[in-house]
DNA sequence: CTAGGATCCTGTCAGC
DNA sequence: TGCTGACAGGATCCTA
């Protein structure tokens, strides 16, 4: 389900479909759908996607755990990204299909089979002010070790995992991510946060890099790794994963079987060795 | 104030 | 086969 590298995805892929393109019409109806706008810009916020229109009126996006956006152009092309599932490639609508976005070269379907997504028109200069957005803490990209170990002093008696799934703390980790960067980080998910040490830290916010960058190299769940060329349904986990989805397995560093465990409330994977 | 649990909703899978 | 409960890549609200 949609974590930061897959709403990346949908971003870059949909960048280079829409932009220019005009909205003909939106299924159900919407009185604050800018018909006739052409789409200027995409952009994110964590795991929140936004489409500019001109006339500053924008679409704005939340995937939550099943949502995906499925494109699909008159001449064929297709981009779909999100949740993995067999929407990407069935005939739509379906009964998962939401919404549907109707462009002058093509249709974008917004499906959900969990309802837990949404999505909102709503004037440009409001993006930037919903609450959401407000308290979205930085990605790790641009966040320094001193910065998140100020934060987690905050929460010093909170499990680190609970921490990272935490988006205003710092924004784009989900639960395959965390664990995944809790894996890099050499980090056990059940530490409290102010237990950590400086390197520890230090390590978290390179893992979380590193994790995603993992990802979103072979392009998250996407369309492109969710079919392969043979056909068949591929695994997208199988491309980067280390901990997520792997219990029982060996963990790649040491060969000792992957742990899976509740933390926070969530499935957590890690190796029992090499994340003390 | 904090931390942790319940909650929204539908589908799938393991176990009986 | 059919039922039941657990679980699922999120975020928010409620409770203690």
């Amino acid at each position: 389900m949609p974590e930061l590298p897959e709403v990346e995805t949908i971003r870059r892929g949909l960048e280079g479909q829409l932009i220019g393109q005009v909205l003909q019409t939106v299924e159900p109806a919407d009185q604050a759908a800018p018909l006739g706008a052409a789409v200027t810009g995409l952009r994110r916020f964590g795991k929140l996607l936004v489409i500019d229109f001109a006339g500053d009126i924008s679409l704005i996006f939340h995937l939550k755990m099943t949502g995906q956006l499925v494109y699909r152009a008159t001449d064929g092309t297709a981009v779909a990204g999100g949740h993995p599932n067999s929407s990407f490639v069935a005939a739509l609508p379906d009964k998962t299909t939401r919404a549907v976005f109707v462009f002058s070269g093509g249709r974008l379907f917004f499906n959900d089979q969990r309802k837990f997504g949404f999505y909102q028109f709503l004037p440009r200069r409001a993006v930037e002010e919903l609450p959401f957005v407000q308290k979205l803490g930085p990605e790790p990209w641009v966040m320094t070790p001193a910065e998140l170990a100020a934060k987690l002093h905050a929460h010093s008696r909170s499990k680190i995992k609970a921490l990272l799934l935490d988006q205003t703390i710092m924004a784009g980790l989900g639960n395959i991510y965390a664990d995944e960067t809790l894996f890099l980080a050499g980090v056990h998910p059940e530490r409290l946060a102010g237990s950590l040490s400086q390197d520890e830290v230090a390590r978290l916010i390179t893992g979380a890099q590193q994790s995603m960058e993992a990802s979103l190299a072979s392009g998250g769940s996407s369309l492109r790794n969710y079919r392969r060329t043979d056909g068949s349904y591929g695994d997208y986990l199988t491309l980067f994963a280390n901990a997520y989805g792997r219990a029982g397995q060996p963990c790649k560093k040491c060969g000792r079987p992957i742990v899976k465990t509740k933390v926070a409330g969530r499935g957590t994977h890690f190796c029992p060795e090499c994340q003390q």
